[in-house]
DNA sequence: ACTCCATGTCATCGG
DNA sequence: AGCCGATGACATGGA
């Protein structure tokens, strides 16, 4: 409503006041009627005006009119209405013919409209139509366009809304896939093959005690969803168990390493067996340490890395003091720690970074979904602000052509408009008057015209 | 040969 | 001051 008293502001410079007082939607769908309080009036040039015959079975107006001879020269025509509650509003200091002024009518009347007279309830009308316009405009112009819509308000109809499936959400997937991550990882710690399990835990695993995973998994407390983004070994916790050994096959990383520390038994060639299925068993095991794993073993260090990466620093340096080890092998032991918890550390890092753009992306989806549903519910609007429009000029049509002046013939609408005031009554003013009358003279106006 | 991707690693920052 | 996690940047190797 807010909308349609705007545009009829635009039109009409005199519009002070909302033109409708109603939170109804359909205010003139059910009948034209006014509410008990709010007479329509007409000034004084229709001291003698009647409804003639229209009281059996105009809605809008009661039969009740108020007798010519009874206003005397200064008749105000009350057109009292109805007790019906169709319309319970206030009309306010409104020229009516701005709004009302049917274009229609100039053709069916026998006077001729000037032909500067504006058509402003077609100007309405259009104005409502080049809303929509620049509505579909805009919503093509941002991605929205009616089959979308069509589409969304299915989605609407059956999903009553906003709400995402949860079924088909990346996130449920996810979650349950994290969990079942987590119980694999957590579950695998005999076979020492989990991606999460760490240099420690692959390298040894031949020749030493079995990984603590307890204390792995201590250390890693992130367990974020899994997304469509997490093409990463972790994705399918299932295929760790086969797998495990190529997730180190082939790196090479030896850059920031003291020449003394490379392992002999690291593999250095490329050449060196890229088939795994020609390798001798101990050349499979040795593609499944870590270089860390290996550096660890040719320096001789006498615990797993997996101790040395996930051992709460109170135990560690327990751990280190059982021990008497070489400045060398403690340095060793100090890089394999922190790269063991920064590699952690990035995968974690990672999947978060994963999980972040998965959540902005259902974001952008959610918000596309409101602006999509915000637009065809403007558009819904648009068009019953049109329809009540129309059918306010229809009313306007009939209550104007009803009108009688003291000679029994019809106003010119050309000559006469229906103007509301403030008091709610609604006034038959000269055309030339409501066109030019401003809103801070209106009761001067009114004033005056009762005086004619 | 090249690109893309996953991963490891380092440097750095802040708690 | 040192530890530690987070993260950007870079390197590396596989597909």
């Amino acid at each position: 409503m807010s909308i349609m008293e705007m545009q009829a502001m635009e039109v009409n410079t005199t519009t002070a006041e909302p033109l409708y007082n109603s939170t109804s939607g359909d205010l003139l769908a059910s009948n034209y009627s006014l509410a008990p309080n709010t007479p329509i009036n007409q000034n004084v040039s229709l001291h003698q005006a009647s409804l003639g015959s229209c009281s059996q079975d105009f809605s809008l107006f009661s039969s009740e009119i108020e007798s010519p001879s009874m206003a005397g020269g200064s008749a105000l025509l009350q057109l009292a209405p109805d007790n019906s509650t169709g319309l319970n509003t206030t009309f306010g200091s409104t020229n009516l013919s701005g709004i009302f002024f049917p274009p229609q009518l100039n053709g069916t009347v026998n006077e001729t409209a000037a032909p500067e007279l504006p058509d402003p309830l077609g100007g309405l009308l259009d104005e409502a139509m080049l809303d929509e316009i620049s509505l579909m405009d805009l919503a093509i112009e941002e991605g929205f366009n009616p089959v979308q819509a069509s589409q969304l308000e299915e989605e609407f109809d059956s999903d009553s809304g906003l709400s995402l499936d949860s079924g088909h959400s990346p996130a449920s997937l996810s979650s349950s896939e994290a969990s079942s991550s987590s119980s694999s990882s957590s579950s695998s710690s005999s076979s020492s093959s989990s991606s999460f399990s760490e240099e420690g835990a692959v390298g040894y695993s031949s020749d030493s005690e079995n990984v603590d995973f307890e204390e792995a998994e201590g250390a890693v407390g992130y367990q974020p969803e899994y997304s469509k983004f997490c093409r990463m070994s972790y994705q399918d916790p299932s295929q760790l168990h086969y797998l495990p050994y190529l997730e180190h096959v082939g790196h090479n990383h030896t850059y920031n390493m003291a020449p003394g520390t490379l392992d002999p038994e690291e593999p250095k060639l490329p050449s060196a067996g890229k088939k795994s299925s020609k390798e001798k068993p101990s050349e499979f095991l040795d593609k499944q340490m870590s270089r860390d794993e290996h550096r660890a073993r040719a320096m001789k260090i006498p615990f797993t890395n997996d101790k040395i990466i996930n051992l709460p620093v109170e135990e560690f340096n327990e751990l280190l003091s059982k021990y008497q080890l070489s400045e060398a092998q403690l340095s060793l032991i100090r890089d394999i720690r922190r790269r063991g918890k920064n590699k952690m550390a990035a995968q974690n890092c990672r999947k978060r970074k994963l999980d972040t753009i998965l959540n902005l992306e259902r974001d952008v989806e959610d918000l596309q979904r409101d602006k999509s549903k915000l637009l065809r519910e403007k558009v819904e609007f648009l068009k019953s602000i049109r329809q009540m429009k129309q059918k306010v000029q229809n009313l306007y049509q009939e209550v104007f052509g009803r009108l009688r002046d003291e000679n029994g013939q019809p106003y010119s609408p050309s000559q006469y408009a229906l103007q509301y005031g403030t008091d709610g009554s609604v006034l038959l003013i000269p055309r030339a008057a409501a066109a030019t009358e401003q809103p801070a003279r209106r009761q001067d106006r009114k004033q005056k015209d009762r005086r004619k």
